[in-house]
RNA sequence: CGGGGUGUGGCGCAGCCUGGUAGCGCGGCUGCUUUGGGAGCAGUAGGCCGCAGGUUCAAAUCCUGUCACCCCGACCA
């Protein structure tokens, strides 16, 4: 994409209402616009991080065998009067009227009409294991939005619903989805602890939070030190095996790590001193089994082999999407602005050209460009004409990881300059070289 | 929902107390000079002062109502 013909609002200055770090950054990238409180609009360059971040959801889900689907944003409000959740749920649904004055709702989850569509065509075992999700936008109307994106009422989030015929079955299921979260966070740059939480109003014993730490998070967090060491890396799970995926979990939720909710002191306590860490972490995602709470009164059974009937047991695993945004940048920035990890960024790298109209570094830029198009990669030519320090501040601020910059003085020496966002580090090589080495960091993403 | 606050060009703000018909910085556009970390000079465009009503010869300014947004708290992917 060339910046002249890209649409990209950068703002100098701090909007007013922007208090935290990832909101004004986020605004001031020109990623989102707000349109109401907790609504907001997703312009080009915030679009396109979403979007990656839902591909990589999309990408460990199905890795680890789960199907999707899309349900609606608006639901009936008869199937929540069958699990007793339209009384239940309070001011935080927002509940509409169509013409004909029948009731509706803006889903503020999906346990319900998933599990009408699990009764309408599933009646066997052999059915069974089952796990559907979808990536849909959600609405609760939160009493006090905030923080941008990190609290919005209207957000997107993906949802995924396991139907097992047991328990054995559906912890299983519980154990698969955190292996795949862990993955699916990892690849996008975080470090998300599993810790133990409140079930709230989705019901059920079962229940880990992911929380990604940052200064800024709402929740507190107590944890071992040891538990930021674990990493899942390009180990090979099998998703099938019932041992292996729990003895996973059993490696990412031995040592400490609790919410201010579930927090006891007295385990707290007997961690050693020096790895006791109390701080604030950002919720990124949440999973839950809560057995036959929804199946049972609404009638999703299952025949067994024996021929009896049975309700299936259930669980609900949340992440969510537009949140990891400002989570991402929570965790990733600096003074002068955004750092995208290599997994979500919008761009694979940016080039600056640092003289606009003069026939040699145009043409150098230009052949760059057409170079990294052709190696399958994303590149955002900055081909305005301004000063260079006006375009290394966009960069900066916008957060790409791989800046190129192409000028008279490098040329003449025949070299372009690559640098690192994240470490400040350049490095001059040739334009060729310079392409193969972006090439090789993003070889697997 | 309780408490506090703010609405003035695209963004950040001043003006309001003490009414006299709107100003500054950034940004935009034009020209010239400049050009390896947010340039300089000159010119120029852009405002129903959130909305409605009232007081007044006259309202951004005073009064009443209303809407929106922000912050703190209690609640949450």
């Amino acid at each position: 994409m060339r910046l002249t013909r890209y649409f990209l609002p950068v703002l100098k200055e701090n909007p007013a209402e922007a208090q935290i770090v990832s909101h004004r950054l986020m605004l001031r990238a020109g990623m989102i616009k707000q349109q109401a409180a907790g609504i907001y609009s997703w312009l080009p360059l915030g679009f396109k991080v979403l979007k990656r971040i839902e591909q990589i959801v999309h990408e460990e889900q199905q890795r680890a065998g789960h199907i999707p689907l899309l349900m609606p944003t608006l639901q009936p409000a008869d199937l929540w009067r069958e699990s007793g959740r339209y009384d239940d749920y309070g001011q935080e649904m927002l509940r509409i009227r169509d013409r004909q004055d029948r009731e509706m709702l803006y889903g503020p989850t999906n346990e319900e009409m998933i599990t009408d569509i699990f009764r309408s065509h599933v009646s066997s075992y052999k059915d069974l294991p089952l796990t559907l999700y979808h990536i849909q936008w959600k609405f609760r109307d939160e009493m006090r939005p905030r923080f941008g994106v990190m609290r919005g009422r209207e957000f997107l989030m993906k949802d995924g619903y396991n139907f097992d015929i047991d328990k054995a079955a559906a912890l299983h299921a519980y154990n698969r989805h955190m292996v795949s979260y862990l993955r699916t966070y990892e690849r996008m740059g975080l470090t998300a602890i599993p810790m133990r939480a409140d079930s709230g109003p989705i019901g059920g014993d079962d229940t880990h939070e992911f929380l990604v730490l940052a200064a800024t998070g709402e929740s507190e967090v107590f944890y071992d030190a040891a538990v930021t060491e674990l990493k899942l890396g390009d180990r090979a799970v099998d998703y099938e095996n019932r041992a292996e995926v729990a003895e996973v979990c059993r490696e990412f939720t031995t040592l400490y790590a609790r919410t201010d909710e579930t927090h006891k002191p007295e385990l707290f306590d007997q961690i050693p001193a020096e790895r006791r860490r109390v701080g604030r972490g950002i919720e990124v995602g949440q999973i839950f089994y809560f057995g036959t709470k929804y199946s049972d009164p609404m009638g999703a059974n299952v025949v067994t082999p024996d021929g009896s009937r049975v309700p299936v047991h259930m669980g609900s695993h949340g992440i969510g999407v537009s949140r990891l945004l400002g989570a991402i940048i929570e965790a990733s920035h600096d003074e002068r602005g955004i750092i995208w990890p290599e997994g979500v960024t919008p761009f694979h790298a940016g080039i600056v050209n640092l003289k606009q109209g003069d026939a040699g570094t145009d043409a150098a830029c230009e052949g760059l460009y057409a170079a990294l198009k052709a190696a399958g990669l994303d590149p955002l030519y900055d081909d305005r004409d301004e000063r260079a320090g006006a375009k290394f501040a966009t960069m900066d601020l916008i957060g790409l990881p791989w800046r190129l910059t192409v000028g008279p003085r490098g040329l003449a020496k025949g070299v372009v300059e690559l640098t690192s966002r994240r470490s400040g580090e350049s490095e001059e090589l040739t334009a060729e070289a310079a392409v193969a080495r972006l090439r090789e960091i993003y070889a697997d993403r």
